[in-house]
DNA sequence: CTAAAAAGTTGACTGCGGTCATTTTTTCCG
DNA sequence: CGGAAAAAATGACCGCAGTCAACTTTTTAG
């Protein structure tokens, strides 16, 4: 039975999991004592940290399942066909879903994406990049389709739709948009300028680049 | 002599602030101890909690303070006459200069500013605020000077810009830009993408929009 | 099967941010 | 002045995340 021991480090894995995503939905990050919550997982509070660095991996864990569940619906039901701002509209709206309904948790994820400490696990990571990698091929689709010029360069578009999003939610949480509408019609407004671009006819073109990004070491895939 | 409650806790809140300038910069944020910062500023610990409300509040102050000396260094040198690029980009640049050089403490302070947790001073918003108005003031100028669509909504224009910024900075910390040279490739890039659009020809002019923004609840002051 | 080694579990313990009852300083006013 | 009241300072204390030496379980190998 040489199985046991890996058998019950899954379970005690999963159970901490469970135990966390009861927990801190329903009393809150803040207010979960990792004693109750080991307790609650049936193990003692040091074999806690046998499985997790610490008390925020073990939420970011569990967002980054809850993200990938939600990246899945997203694909499920995404029309690849429909125009780039419907696209990007019903990704980013997906997301803040999920932020608007658990905004501590979502907080803490989102600081610690942005703005990482040093030790961060690689994993996690992997969650934000298989966003990127969907924007990029919706964008992707778009420059096949004509949509979008032919000569853009796809991460730097990509990075600017995304940081679109990311900066809507954050007027949100700082209280510059009050509810779902209104986080709608900041998106929408924000995409569209993205695509129509702030500068005048004159200028507009001399600002047009097609260099290839070098600087941004970071690989998207545009293509499944 | 009814002035020395004032003057005393006039002397000890910078006793606490210059403590903090000194600790934080030099051992670190998370390294420095209250009951050393207490005892640098030659207070007792429970004193400090009397000025201000926790750890990071002190820290935040302190960065406050920075960038608003920051920010009258980018006043007193900044051409209102430059290209909107240019100045945004010095904009952005002397800010970067100060994350780049104190990258622990500048961390926590762009989580705390754009994923705020409710219990947030007002005051210190007034520093982003305070660059925003600049962006909002530099964009104005360019639409002046025609190098902008006149019909742009400034509010979402400048949201962008800035979020550019802030998504190249936080590719800094997650490690996809290593230097200096990079961050500032990087910055040019997204602001003339902005600028450009990514839209092609035919589809550009239809999503131009000039309704005003109705859903984001912060008025910025372009004009002096 | 047994015993030693390896892997995993545990809760008493540590360190530090933050609190609060007590003490000290300052102000007020007769 | 003096002494009462208000304001401020203080450090012992608390709660909790995270550690670690002792202990238990599982695996390995003879």
């Amino acid at each position: 039975m040489s199985g046991k021991r890996e058998q019950n480090k899954r379970k005690n894995r999963q159970a901490i999991l469970a135990a966390a995503q009861q927990l801190f939905i329903q009393r809150g990050f803040e207010k979960t004592r990792i004693d109750d919550l080991a307790r609650s997982a049936g193990i003692g509070k040091g074999t806690v940290y046998s499985y997790f660095a610490s008390k925020e991996e073990i939420l970011l864990e569990l967002i980054a399942n809850m993200r990938i569940k939600i990246h899945q619906q997203f694909s499920d039901n995404n029309d690849a066909n429909a125009p780039v701002t419907a696209q990007l509209m019903t990704l980013f709206m997906c997301q803040f879903d999920f932020v608007e309904n658990n905004p501590e948790l979502a907080r803490i994820m989102l600081r610690e994406s942005m703005f990482p400490d040093k030790n961060t696990v690689e994993q996690r990571n992997q969650v934000d990049i298989k966003y990127l990698n969907t924007v990029s091929a919706i964008l992707y689709q778009g420059q096949q389709r004509g949509e979008l010029r032919g000569e853009l360069d796809l991460l730097t578009c990509t990075l600017q739709m995304y940081s679109n999003y990311l900066t809507i939610i954050s007027g949100w949480f700082i209280g510059y948009t009050r509810d779902h509408a209104d986080v709608r019609d900041c998106l929408q407004r924000t995409i569209l300028l993205s695509l129509s671009g702030c500068a005048s006819e004159p200028f507009a073109e001399q600002y047009k680049t097609n260099t290839p990004h070098q600087n941004f070491y970071l690989n998207l895939r545009c293509k499944d």
